[in-house]
DNA sequence: AACCGCAACAACCGCAAAGGG
DNA sequence: TCCCTTTGCGGTTGTTGCGGT
């Protein structure tokens, strides 16, 4: 682990909400070099963060996979469930949520779950099949859940001890758990209580539309020079990859990106956190592409967060 | 119009584990 | 084995904007 080499001078750290200059640069680096000693990051791509800052930023927000926008009542379903069966283990929840990271995750608990369950909790204490997800709850309960409760492994309610020791870079859980394909196309409309924009899935905002669907030049810089062992050994790493070098980022999408509740709240009452811009310029990032793009995309992640799963993983 | 409360979520902080020297 | 650095995780705080008054 020791990065020594990564001596970095003393310096005053930015912090706050990241620029699009700093995610760009962010974002470059990352692409050029690829997953590293993220100590080395800020200086090496010119950032005024800390590495921690750095990582967290590539995590949750700029690593390509990742879905934005409200969660389906799967995904809820999946939360409220392995809560109640593994705790606060948010890194271990987000592994069976593919494109979920720990901190959305926690944040819906924390901001919505949390206060359902309860409510729930209390008013239907006698509850046997779960005591915490209510009938409500659990009418939608599918077999993705189910696979999952079996699949997890190890009892126990909330306040498990056991120390986790999955990376936590991988959503995407080895086991697959969730068969996204085609619930996360679609636009879910279950009663949430704030009736959020319908979820989009933005793998990665910053991605433009062409670069899911049209194959890159030859020009790419290759990127198996750079990536984690499995990039070269998965099959789906496909060359829709080399669309991602280079500046990829449109202004708009990106402006989306950035601060996606900051934009066109005036259009809806409620509030919008999945933006609706980044849905208009990437839809088919996630949704219109059908079958390979999606694949291709999905292993990105795999890609940027070191996973190891194969393709037989991915169930999509 | 101004203020307040709330919700959502991004980001920070502190701690512990992992791992190299 | 100890020390130090890096990384990962979970709790918490900060920021922003909306809705209600």
């Amino acid at each position: 682990m020791g990065c020594r080499s990564c001596d970095k001078p003393k310096m005053n750290y930015r912090k706050g909400l990241w620029s699009p200059e700093e995610d760009q640069r962010l974002r470059d680096y990352i692409l050029k070099h690829g997953l590293g000693c993220w100590s080395a990051v800020p200086a090496k791509a010119g950032l005024q963060r800390n590495g921690k800052s750095c990582r967290l930023r590539w995590i949750n927000y700029l690593r390509p996979g990742l879905k934005r926008g409200m969660f389906s009542q799967e995904e809820e379903d999946v939360v409220i469930n392995l809560q109640a069966k593994l705790g606060n283990k948010w890194s271990q929840i987000a592994m069976h949520l593919p494109g979920r990271t720990d901190n959305e995750v926690k944040n819906y608990w924390n901001s919505y779950l949390k206060k359902r369950v309860m409510q729930l909790g209390s008013n239907s204490s006698s509850n046997p099949a779960s005591k915490n997800a209510s009938p409500e709850l659990l009418t939608s309960m599918s077999a993705t859940t189910e696979l999952i409760m079996t699949s997890g492994g190890g009892g126990g309610g909330g306040g498990s001890t056991a120390t986790s020791t999955h990376d936590h870079d991988a959503n995407i859980s080895s086991s697959g758990a969730i068969s996204a394909a085609e619930p996360f196309v679609d636009q879910h409309e279950h009663q949430h209580h704030h009736q959020q924009q319908a979820k989009n899935y933005v793998f990665a905002d910053w991605m433009p539309t062409a670069a899911a669907t049209a194959a890159p030049g030859p020009e790419s810089y290759s990127m198996s020079a750079h990536w984690p062992a499995s990039t070269a050994s998965s099959g789906n790493v496909t060359p829709s990859h080399g669309a991602f070098v280079g500046d990829q980022m449109s202004g708009s999408s990106y402006a989306a990106l950035q601060h996606p509740h900051q934009q066109e709240h005036h259009h809806h009452h409620h509030h919008q956190h999945g933006s609706t811009a980044a849905v208009g310029a990437h839809a088919g990032a996630g949704g219109m592409v059908a079958g390979g793009g999606y694949f291709d995309l999905l292993n990105m992640g795999d890609i940027y967060g070191g996973f190891t799963t194969t393709n037989d993983d991915l169930l999509f």
